[in-house]
DNA sequence: GTGCAGTCTGGACCCGGGTCCAGAGTCAAG
DNA sequence: CTTGACTCTGGACCCGGGTCCAGACTGCAC
């Protein structure tokens, strides 16, 4: 089985070698074997295990949220793996919906907001200054 | 006009003492008047701004976000604040976008998940490890 | 066998957003 | 006037998610 070190699975993952202790460090990711000398040694096993770590950190996902998720593909417990996810959407969608109503507020003050005039005519201060926001 | 002290302000607004003078380090928040002992103290003039500043952090802007948005309603010229709202809402616009992006991805590979079965029949477990990243 | 790139370790540092603490001063009820 | 709760300041510390050393060792090419 080929194995690569650090350098070469940071490089194909994308992240920087430093990124790859630090998961170490975080019990997320172990290299297959370390050499005589101390060098670590990865396979497609770990190569894939760290692209599964980026993915999911970029769907949102904390460190600590895929050591769970983690434990749970080890474990191939497709139905928790399952509802993490679903989870995890409940989340997305309740930030959808509050930057939704913040940004449909934003809105409604750039347009009723002249951009000239009298300071007592911009809505946008007066919302600001006055009222509570959604 | 009634004032208060911090932990009033604390205590109406849900907020640790602490955070109101780190937020007052931050200028985000400054008391309307200082005792001659020193003491801070606020009116419901404040009261709100940090109603705002509590909002608007849940809604997932940073501390600089809302100095921006703040620096707003203490800004006279009504163009300069139209065009700060309009960039504004083209970072909401943005995070929503991503938010969506991410959603999308999670939606689809919960809505392919059967939630039982072998591992290799779960689009989320072998999502998250291909390699044809984003 | 030497030179250079790569790797090792431990620890410091960064940012954002707080949170906690010590020691001193203040306010108000009893 | 005392006592207990509150507030003041400056600075240390925490967490997450990294990033960056220094100094020593290793591996490979020439």
């Amino acid at each position: 089985m080929t194995s690569f070190t650090i350098g070469e699975l940071a490089k194909r993952a994308g992240v920087a070698i430093d990124t790859v202790r630090y998961y170490e460090r975080g019990q997320l990711l172990a290299p297959a074997q370390r050499s005589a000398s101390g060098y670590r040694h990865y396979t497609q096993t770990e190569l894939k295990r760290l692209h599964f770590i980026r993915r999911a950190k970029s769907l949102g996902f904390s460190l600590e949220d895929i050591r769970t998720l983690l434990a749970l593909s080890d474990n191939a417990d497709i139905a928790q793996v399952k509802r993490a996810a679903i989870d995890k959407l409940a989340d997305v969608d309740q930030r959808i919906t509050e930057l939704t109503r913040i940004r449909t507020g934003l809105q409604t003050l750039i347009t009723a907001c002249p951009g000239h005039g009298r300071a007592d005519a911009c809505p946008i201060l007066n919302a600001l200054s006055q009222e509570d926001l959604p």
